[in-house]
DNA sequence: AAGTAAGCGAGACGGTACGTCATGTCTTAAT
DNA sequence: ATTAAGACATGACGTACCGTCTCGCTTACTT
């Protein structure tokens, strides 16, 4: 009885696998999400198109991977008050919502997402699984200083904070200022204080 | 006194014009709006494409008009309090994006509005348009009732709450219970109350 | 009893139907038989489309008309030999398929004549009527001078001289030189001479 | 020593190729030359229209392989008598102009290639490529015989005879009766010979 | 003088074809 | 089995022309 099949065959090169996430992130960012195309990623990868069907199922799951694994496992912040952490959880989205390529890649990728009922149970779960740690972590604190309701439906907070930031300077295109996070950790966060 | 040159030739036929609009209305609530072509809303309207060429510039703009322009100019809400104004205009805006045609096209939609410079700057002042001129009001009537702070930026509490409702019903395809719009209420909006 | 009608309405303008035929001649000039369009003759001739279609059929007939009705009347060579009197006819049917406009228009225009039954019969009787009164007076000198034979096939020797003259100035491009009527004259003449 | 590099990639489909032909013979045979649309081509044929492009530049070069180039390299004739063997090419030309599909597509053909300044060269090197050369044997027979003379312009005389040939048959649309080959020698033959 | 009818320039109309592009699959030889 | 290359069927793109139509206007002839 096998469990795991031995590889056969020629194993897959990972020097493309790399060269193809380079050149989806390059040409995201140079064309936008919608004028970046399948062949024009494998011409600048210098790799057929097969070796990218073979990865991905298509150009919004390339395009995910591309821009969105630099996965840093920040901590979650800790720096007192639940104003502070949300301030900082905002800033890191911010930052993350602001990004070159994820800026050129948001709104296209998100709308490819919704699109595809398999690939929308993964908005949350993916795109916002460090932002939700963080925020579940951040309220837990919170909870245990009195600042907040236990019953604060975070998924909804999370939506909200990430929503706000997507619509803000992903859609509208308003540049962040250095007050926006604190500024949205104000319309946001004090809602769900105990007063 | 003249301020309309006279037109000349033929006028256009607001027949076509309102079928052009039926038929892309339905055919993206059938089929999506990635999956939705200028050809197949031409065929179904039994109008030439030039037809929809000469009126619109592309799929965007097209459908635009045709899911978001039943402008009922719905009057501010006037509740007595801040919270019930919001809860009042959250309400709207979900049945607005929840919408058969709307939920269909808004990814999509923003999505190309987003891409293109000249249709970005159009998100705000024409998607938001009628929420903005609530919110405004229903600002200005709390900051008489001394509820809140005259100098809130209005623009980003809009875009909050669009971005909330838009992230969460929109992308995320959660179904509106009947306390999302008070719950985003209480989330987005006591924030911005004066204690 | 009425044999004409009396003419009701508007009388057509003169000067529009003038300037059709010179912008249609320019045009096919300038770009070619193909690439001259009905409308474009129209905008030229500052006109509008109907202006053309009522007076005809088509771009092929319009063409025609606007670059071979130069009817000269050419009476019919009288050199005293059928050889002399073949080369001037010659050499008018190569002024003729040479001029500029000509020489634009021929191929294509031929071309649409002959995929239309109800023009395809115009070919001869139209294009080639001088040329064959011509021919016909010239035969029935040379007959009486003993140089050829009363049974002739007229016809067939005038779709040869224009087929020869087509063909190697219209289609091939072949530039005449100052012998090719006598060349052709030699080559397509003697053969019905009387030995 | 190589002079070909190695082949890169999928090979061409043959299948294709011939299934193009022959959907654009029948094509152009059914509906004429005018009619007869890349996109029809490939629809009949169960073809994208790119592969047509891939092989052809237009509807010009597609038709012209479909329709010509059955070539059969007949050999030249040798009747023994000048006359005799321009009779036997110009059955070979009439017969090769009046096939159905031939009919259908030269006129149009023609007229393509003529306003075509890179396809108009290949009119005489490829439409009339086998004629010629039986044109160049006969004429060395008949020289050696004493028949004409060596310095007839062959490219002239054939011309000619495609041209009457063509105009007649291809153009006015004269049904070809069993002696048209003989009646058009007779014209066009004698002519070379020397007295 | 008023009425009627056709011509006129402009340009919208429903169609059809164009030639290009992207998609996702398939087929080759080479690794 | 994977690779790079590139052919393949499909179908959308935005443009151009076709020949017809519908406007407001003009120009004649008919009452």
């Amino acid at each position: 009885m096998m469990l795991s099949s031995a590889p056969r065959g020629r194993p897959r090169d990972n020097r493309a696998h790399q060269a193809i996430l380079t050149a989806a992130t390059e040409l995201v960012t140079e064309l936008g999400y919608a004028a970046t195309s399948i062949g024009a990623v494998a011409a600048r990868a210098g790799v057929g198109k097969d070796t990218i069907y073979r990865r991905w199922s298509g150009k919004a799951e390339l395009v995910y991977e591309a821009v969105f694994t630099e996965t840093e496992a920040t901590p979650a912040p800790d720096t007192g008050t639940l104003a502070g952490d949300l301030t900082a959880l905002l800033e890191a989205l911010i930052q993350e919502f602001t990004a070159p390529a994820a800026a050129a890649a948001l709104p296209g990728l998100l709308a490819d997402f919704a699109a595809n009922p398999g690939l929308r149970a993964r908005i949350r779960s993916e795109f916002l699984a460090p932002a939700k740690s963080g925020l579940v972590t951040v309220f837990e604190r919170a909870v245990q200083r009195g600042e907040t309701d236990p019953n604060v439906p975070v998924d909804l907070v999370l939506d909200t904070l990430a929503g706000a930031v997507f619509f803000h300077v992903g859609l509208v295109g308003e540049q962040p200022g250095p007050q926006l996070a604190a500024q949205l950790a104000a319309v946001a966060g004090r809602g769900i204080e105990t007063r």
